[in-house]
Order: structure tokens, then sequence, then C-alpha cells
DNA sequence: GTAAATATCTTAGTTGCTAAGATAATATTA
DNA sequence: TAATATTATCTTAGCAACTAAGATATTTAC
């Protein structure tokens, strides 16, 4: 038996979840990027210039599928490969923010504006009490992902 | 300028979302569905039965992706057609709940009772302040989503 | 009763994935 | 140093699931 609390705040997660990769979808859609390309470019932005292997690794996709990725990119003038200089076999991505920038700025202006809108109508207090909410709730579920994949 | 509260709650909310569905997805490879199946079963378990076409406008999957999606749940005995009887031509999927739950439960056993320790940890004020804030930005997400779409 | 609309299924073609192996560069070792 | 092993990425073949378009079956409208 588990409290309805659990319940509510479970739901309201996955819907959460849902709702957001729904929203960063269609946002790629419209920039252009069909399929889950999208969600790669995110780490790229977020991580900075990265190997190919790099990317691989925290992807979980194969590197023939990355070569794939890092080609649609590329071709799109969101990326550019370089050699690394001190291993030539290495492959270093970098993101080209500006044009990633110019790409999907426009398209987030509003959801930007009201969140910042949304998040003004919480004090302090409440705001920290949201944060130590996300960080826990990611700690826990990168637990049980880890968890469940190495066995 | 964007403010540094917005900044850190927006990496937070993202990363959020990617690690719920990375679990999502992970659970749902353990239980032998790959691919994206697991998240339009979600669909279905949350709203109960519900016809092809409704899937459809649901996920935004066209109606012949939505038949081989019903045909590989109905493979596995998750869900069964069943024509509607004011209307022969519509297809209602059923869930087969017990089954699907059999199925999941294990594998979300450690996750929710941690979930619910973290959960505890809060007060009901605080909890209040969690659920507010996930309603309202689903709300502003689904604006965003829509917008974009109809357009 | 015929025509139009609707709901689902089928088919052909596309995309992006994995697995396995090729290529090129670097590290190791005798 | 030369031979061998390892590493990083790319290439290829095969596969799974998608879309778009059209087929089929049923219902609705005239």
């Amino acid at each position: 038996m588990e409290s309805e609390v659990l319940t509510r705040i479970r739901k309201l997660s996955q819907q959460y979840a849902y709702t957001s990769i729904q929203m960063h979808e269609t946002i790629a859609r419209q920039a252009g990027l069909p399929g889950t390309d999208h969600k790669y470019l995110g780490f790229l932005i977020q991580k900075g210039e990265m190997t190919a292997g790099e990317l691989s690794n925290l992807t979980g996709l194969t590197t023939g599928a990355v070569t794939g990725l890092i080609d649609r990119f590329e071709k799109k003038g969101l990326v550019k490969r370089q050699f690394a200089e001190d291993d030539r076999r290495k492959v270093i991505i970098k993101p080209n923010t500006e044009s990633i920038m110019a790409l999907f700025a426009p398209l987030y202006k509003e959801f930007r504006s009201k969140s910042q809108e949304l998040l003004a109508s919480f004090s302090n207090k409440e705001i920290k009490v949201i944060e130590t909410y996300f960080s826990k709730a990611i700690e826990i579920m990168n637990e049980t992902t880890n968890k469940l994949n190495n066995k």
C-alpha cells in the first residue's frame, strides 16, 4: 500500500518528464532536427567540446551511431569535427554555440519568460525546496538506473 | 540576461527529465521492451482503455505506427484488441493491468521505497510547493508545445 | 441506395540504430 | 627499432520502427 501523496507526486513527476521531453522534441523539430538528436546536442552545449568516444559513453550509443550523429550535426553547421593535436585518432566535436543558440533561442523565448515568472512566484526558501527535491530525486533515479544496468 | 536561479533550476529540470526517461528506458529494457514502447504503455495504464485512434492522437504517432505498436504489445500479452460494440471500425485497446504490473513492479520496487523516503523528508507544506511547481511547469510546457504545433 | 467520411490496417520507402569488421594512430614490448 | 597489441573512429550490412499513401471495412449523410 502506498501513500496518496506518493502516488500524486509520482504521476506528476512522470508527466513532468514526459511533457518536458515532448516540448523539447517539438522545439527541435521546428528547428529542423527530427528524431532524438536534440537530446545529444544538449550534452554538447552543457559539457562543451568532447571527443566522439566520450559522447558515445555519455549517450550509450555505439561509436557507429555517434559517427552518424556528428555527420548530421556537421551538415547543419551545428558542430565542427577537429582531430586532437595530442592524439590524431581522436575526433573532437566542437559545438558551434552561436549558431545553436541562434537556432533555438527564439523558440525558447516565451518559455523562458514564463518560467522566470513562475519562479518569481516562489520565495527563496521554496525555491530551495524545489532544488533539493530535484537533486535528490535525480540521485535516486541514477542509483536505480545504475543498479539495473550493472547486473 | 537571466537570473542565476533560473539557470540553475532550468539545468536541474532538464537533467531531471533526462534522468527520468533514462531510468524508465532502462527498466523497460529489463522488462523486455526495447525502444520507446514503454512510453506509450504508460498512457494506456494511466488512461485505461482507449481506441487506436485516440492513442495515435495522444502520442502523435501515425495510425500505421500505432498498429505496429499494438501488435507488439499484444504479442507480449500486455494488451488485448477488441472491436467496439457501437462502431465495429474502432479497435479498443485494453491494457492487461495485472500482467503489466507483474512485469514492472519488481523493477520499480526499490525506486518506490527510496522515493517514499525522500518524500517523507519534506513537510506537508514543502510537498505542496513541489506539487505546485510541477503542475504549473507542466502547464507552461504544454502551452509552449501547443503553440509551436499549431502554426 | 449511393456517396462521403471515418477508423484501422497494409505496404513501400526512409531513417537511425546495433554489431562486426576496417582503417589509422598510438602504446607496448622484446 | 620493429613487430604486435590496443585504441578511436568510421564503414557496412542488417534490422526495427517510423511516415506517407493507399486499401479495406464500417458508419453516416443525403
